[in-house]
RNA sequence: GCCCAAGUGGCGGAAUAGGUAGACGCACAGGACUUAAAAUCCUGCGAGAUUUAACCCUCGUGCCGGUUCAAGUCCGGCCUUGGGCACCA
């Protein structure tokens, strides 16, 4: 028998539409506010991926069960829809990003439509919107007028055939995505905000959450925090700087300093350097390199030394020269290192090089081959230090503590923490962005535009390509750009850049407990209703950044006292992605990809649904597969034959009441543990035990048509009707008994010596000698025990009996 | 280089607290129904031996070792693949 998917699905999707079924009060007292959010999609010309379909499959399956238990759910979409990709679009076709933009989503909203997805519509927005960016360019000036937001002038990758600065991924291994030319380092005067003071805030706030293990330990990764001691050098000669370490212990080691060539020290030291052509030309050098040069190729080679000054070591008073390295960074700790070679790989390298001395300290390694490192030495109990005056043969840990002590005694040294993260870069080069609402005066220089004059619209413009010097394509237009002062009244001049793609981002969530606002970008009684995200769904490759920015947004709110949580964020988890057929990442060159749409016009959305949980672990990745699609066609198939064996009766068949006691416990427990998978293998179970029936009673289908709902909710729905219940989306949750998913009855296995020898069927409550008993009679334990001793048997209840014989 | 995750049949994968490895599905093979096909139903399906036949006979969860009555699961050491970070001092 045939259903007809098309129908069935479109009949309920309008049924719950046209009900509002899905639409979540704030502030409903009598339920439970559970808050379940995906990542809204950045909506492309190419439409909806079966990769989203995955997550929001999960994620839809979670809120359409919670509801039934009698929770209010509250599970938006929006959308992402500044950047790039738009305003390239906009380039090439020539129409405004936003008609684009409203194209797309329709377009997107569409799918997900046809895909049964149990949204809460009428909380809707784009970041696009001027009511949502309205709040976005507040939220800026709070960080301005709080002073976390500050100008300043930041290397950024600059193509010069294109004229336009690229972002780092299209600037990926040095060259111009675009036009393939080389990439150079142009310096750019742009907003920054001041994560790096949130540095510890922001790996403190984890302990208040319970993301999972992964996305902590990328958290922690990218604050990358590193303790060490901070030690100032006297230059011979009058002047000093510092340098940052982590290994203390190794400063006797030191056979010269390396630093930075973008930094400010060189700069200082300019008027004595007696190579200055050198010098200059290294600078130079270094500045067209891009960060990917830098990191990648010449790895510690390249360098100059700096004649005419000398640094000291501070702890023995030698005289070591300074050179000038790229592999030392401006912005990273001091912008000077101690080059120790024979205690780092990288000094080491160098070292050979520029033929520089190598002194070893510490024992027990071979520095004649290579460095002798911090992790190994420290694994190295052994170890211990040498040619350190005093400190000679102390262990490594023994001598980190005493030379600290000693540099901070002496008022030279200082214990710091450095940490990886640096400042956000807020400024963008691009139309296509919220504008910063920040007005620049010759007399009064900076100003924040008054709040009451927000929102600051983008204007409507022909031309979207950025100016000849990289300057947002907004430069271009003057009556936009010319602007009075809020402060004197005189002429000045708008903020032509605009906000990163992550700005909107970094506090959607905060707007869907309470999008209609038109005082507040979301009330505080609104927020402490829905109190914070549950559960949060999003790839791994935004749980680095997306969920740093937005935490960082978060925390600074909490800080200024506008959100009710430091972390509005409680359990953040990942899911894998929907690989092509051949194992491969689905992209248009590979022709690998797989097109939603399709699926749902051959075998129905409810199919796709439960082909998508079905086909892997869900955080792991997983490769299409049509067969398999087909499998789950049949299951549905399946499902729906069984109507037929169904006869009146409003109780749970006597045989399968322990089944689908069990079968509701588990789809319960998996659904909430992200083992989608197994729901659907449970079910399958339950349909198959259904099938071997001659009947079964209305209440054994509809507790099947239930629990599959979540992620079949059309069919399911059709079915239920069509035996005369209450619509699914209006019912309760089974509750089951745990009494009746016990088996009174048991087969166990038998096992001597750890091999299994039989099975035996035993009571639930059986004893154990009853059960040592039947055990022993089995023929085959009576073979492999014959005339051997018995040493020992165990029992365990329900489980398995292990004979052990000597 | 560092950090993380994962390695189980022909394939996707199951095994919740150390307790009968391979659930469920796919593919494949044989059969039933049919004029035929599709759909559906039934049977088999890790490897190997042995056998007239059958069997819980042996081996088997990337590799080597260990702990345990018992290891896919725990411990130590490797190998491979995927992902993230990467000259961070």
């Amino acid at each position: 028998m045939e259903y007809n998917f098309l129908d069935i699905e479109k009949k309920w999707q309008k049924f719950w539409e046209d009900n509002k079924v899905f639409e979540a009060k704030n502030g409903e007292k009598d339920k439970k506010p559970y808050y379940i959010l995906v990542e809204f999609p950045y909506p492309s010309g190419v439409g909806l991926h079966v990769g989203h379909v995955r997550s929001y499959t999960a994620q839809d399956a979670i809120a359409r069960m919670k509801r039934m238990q009698g929770i209010n759910v509250l599970y938006p979409m929006g959308w992402d829809a500044f950047g790039a990709p738009a305003e390239q679009y906009a380039i090439k076709n020539h129409i405004h990003p936003k008609d684009a933009v409203t194209e797309n989503i329709k377009v997107f909203k569409e799918q997900m439509k046809k895909l049964g997805f149990s949204f809460d519509w009428s909380r809707e927005f784009s970041t696009t919107d001027p009511e949502y960016y309205k709040w976005t360019q507040w939220q800026f000036l709070q960080f301005y007028k709080h002073n976390m937001a500050y100008k300043a002038t930041v290397p950024v990758n600059w193509c010069p055939t294109c004229k336009s600065v690229l972002s780092n991924e299209d600037a990926a291994g040095g060259v111009c995505e675009r036009c393939g030319s080389q990439v150079i380092q142009k310096e750019k005067s742009q907003w920054m905000l001041r994560m790096s003071d949130y540095a510890e805030d922001l790996l403190k706030g984890l302990d208040d959450t319970n993301f999972a293990q992964k996305v902590k330990l990328g958290q922690i990764n990218w604050i990358g925090k590193s303790t060490g001691v901070e030690v100032d050098v006297d230059i011979v000669g009058g002047g000093k700087f510092s340098i940052f370490t982590t290994c203390i212990e190794t400063i006797y080691g030191i056979t010269f300093f390396v630093i930075a060539p973008d930094g400010k020290l060189i700069k200082e030291l300019m008027p004595r350097v007696e190579n200055k052509d050198e010098v200059l030309a290294y600078i130079e050098e270094t500045s067209k390199k891009s960060n990917m040069d830098r990191t990648e190729l010449n790895k510690g080679k390249t360098g100059v030394l700096v004649k005419g000054i000398k640094a000291i070591n501070p702890i023995n008073g030698q005289e070591v020269p300074i050179y000038l390295g790229d592999f030392v960074l401006g912005d990273y700790g001091t912008g000077a290192v101690m080059a120790v070679p024979a205690h780092d790989q990288r000094d080491y390298e160098y070292a050979q090089v520029h033929k520089l001395d190598i002194v070893e300290v510490i024992t027990g390694g071979n520095i004649k081959e290579k460095a002798y490192e911090k992790y190994d030495y420290l694994n190295n109990n052994e170890a211990k230090l040498v040619n350190s005056e005093e400190f000679s043969g102390m262990s490594v840990l023994e001598a980190k503590e005493a030379i600290t002590k000693m540099l901070v005694d002496k008022g030279i040294g200082r214990v710091v923490n450095n940490y990886k993260m640096r400042d956000w870069i807020f400024s963008r080069q691009r139309f296509w962005g919220e504008p910063i609402p920040m007005i620049y005066c010759e007399k009064c220089g900076w100003q924040p535009m008054k709040e009451e004059d927000l929102p600051l619209l983008l204007p409507d413009v022909a031309e979207y390509e950025p100016t000849e010097n990289g300057e947002s394509p907004l430069a271009k237009i003057t009556e936009w750009v010319n602007t009075k002062c809020p402060c004197c009244g005189g002429p000045a001049k708008r903020e032509t850049d605009t906000m990163p793609n992550w700005a909107g981002s970094s506090w959607y969530f905060l707007r869907f407990m309470d999008p209609h606002n038109t005082k507040e970008f979301a009330s505080m009684e609104a927020m402490k209703y829905w109190n914070r995200v549950d559960w949060y769904n999003g790839g791994m490759e935004h749980t680095a950044r997306h969920l740093l920015y937005a935490r960082f947004w978060v925390q600074f709110l909490y800080n200024i006292g506008l959100v009710p949580h430091k972390e509005m964020i409680w359990t953040r988890v990942s899911h894998g992605m929907v690989l092509g057929s051949n194992n491969e990442k689905m992209s248009k060159s590979k022709g690998n990809v797989i097109n939603p749409d399709d699926i749902i016009k051959e075998v129905g959305a409810d199919t796709l649904r439960v082909y998508e949980m079905f086909m892997g672990d869900y955080e792991q990745d997983a490769p299409w597969s049509t067969d398999s699609l087909r499998g789950c066609k049949r299951f549905i198939d399946k499902v729906v034959r069984l109507k037929d064996k169904v006869v009146d009766g409003k109780e749970y068949s006597k045989d399968l009441e322990n089944l689908i006691h069990k079968s509701i416990k588990k789809v319960e427990y998996d659904l909430t543990h992200m083992a989608y998978n197994t729901v659907v293998s449970t079910l399958m179970i339950l349909t198959n035990a259904y099938d071997d029936k001659e009947s079964i009673t209305k209440e054994d289908y509809h507790l099947l048509l239930t629990l599959l709902n979540p992620l079949a909710p059309h069919v399911t729905e059709e079915l239920n009707e069509q035996i005369g219940y209450q619509p699914i989306c209006y019912s309760s949750w089974p509750v089951y008994d745990e009494n009746k998913t016990v088996d009174n009855e048991k087969t166990i296995g038998v096992q001597v010596n750890g091999k299994l020898r039989a099975s035996i069927t035993v009571g639930i409550d059986e004893n154990e000698d009853s059960v040592k008993e039947k055990a022993l009679k089995e023929n085959n334990v009576i073979k492999f025990t014959e005339g051997k001793e018995i040493v020992k048997i165990i029992v365990v209840k329900g489980k398995i009996v292990n004979i052990v014989v000597k």
